[in-house]
DNA sequence: CTTGACTCTGGTCTATACTCCAGACTTTAT
DNA sequence: ATAAAGTCTGGAGTATAGACCAGAGTCAAG
């Protein structure tokens, strides 16, 4: 079991952000030490992982919540409306890949014209590598 | 020409946020009426649509702002600064890709598991999903 | 057994990205 | 010609995601 900082630490974030984390419902640590020491465990640590990942890529906390309170149970009428909800963060989340993959594209385009590219130099900027992309 | 209200509809933002960005530097329109009416030209409109789909995928305005402003010139000093930051970008947006598509994954093996899956249905939350995935 | 590092709760403060007025002017429709 | 709808600037307010601090208790090492 980790101690607060020993978790902050390894998950790179601070002390104050598990906190803020465990105030809003995100994760609860596994126990406490008599004196009331937050104590993690290891799926603590998959957790938070996974939070700082979805994170990452554009999600609120508000919204990984959710996916994180997402279980699917036996009963046939919350399983269809959590198939629902995950379906249509399937569908957010293949269209931020498609962006992303937008924007890399023209980074990599704009890379290329720099510096002894074959390139025209007429896409010397994000936007007119973007455009080359959506010709 | 658009005036904000058009430009704010078609992008599916506020005005506000329009004149938000513009305060902020991401965007000047390309003229003004002579009461000081916006008006903004296509080009402005693919601007707009770059700054909502980098922002869709996780960078800030300001990083938004930095992208935009990237222009690749004949003077090869600055030219290597700009490959230096784009390049940089473009490991940013490289592992913002593999997250996201770690996520998917999870999101549709959680989905599989759903309502007559053939999974076994012990990857019933999204951790479990992600632990599959990360086996 | 004390000193320094760590943790607790509760609170205020900050940056980002807007939103929402207010009061005045402009444009459009009838 | 006038009312409704749109726009202007400037400023205040809001939600999110923490950072930072105070005062008090706890733990580990010498």
């Amino acid at each position: 079991m980790l101690k607060i900082g020993e978790l902050a630490e390894l998950a790179g974030i601070s002390r104050d952000a598990l906190r803020f984390y465990e105030k809003h419902g995100l994760i609860t640590p596994t126990a406490r030490t008599d004196s009331g020491y937050r104590l993690y465990s290891k799926s603590d640590v998959l957790r938070i992982r996974f939070i700082l990942s979805a994170k990452e890529v554009g999600f609120t906390l508000n919204e990984i919540h959710q996916l994180l309170e997402l279980e699917v149970t036996k009963d046939d009428k919350s399983c269809q409306d959590v198939k629902q909800f995950v379906d249509n963060k399937i569908q957010v989340v293949n269209q931020r890949l498609t962006e992303i993959k937008k924007i890399k594209q023209s980074l990599q385009t704009l890379s290329n014209a720099c510096c002894g590219g074959d390139e025209p130099a007429t896409h010397c900027t994000i936007l007119g590598a973007l455009s080359v992309q959506n010709r």
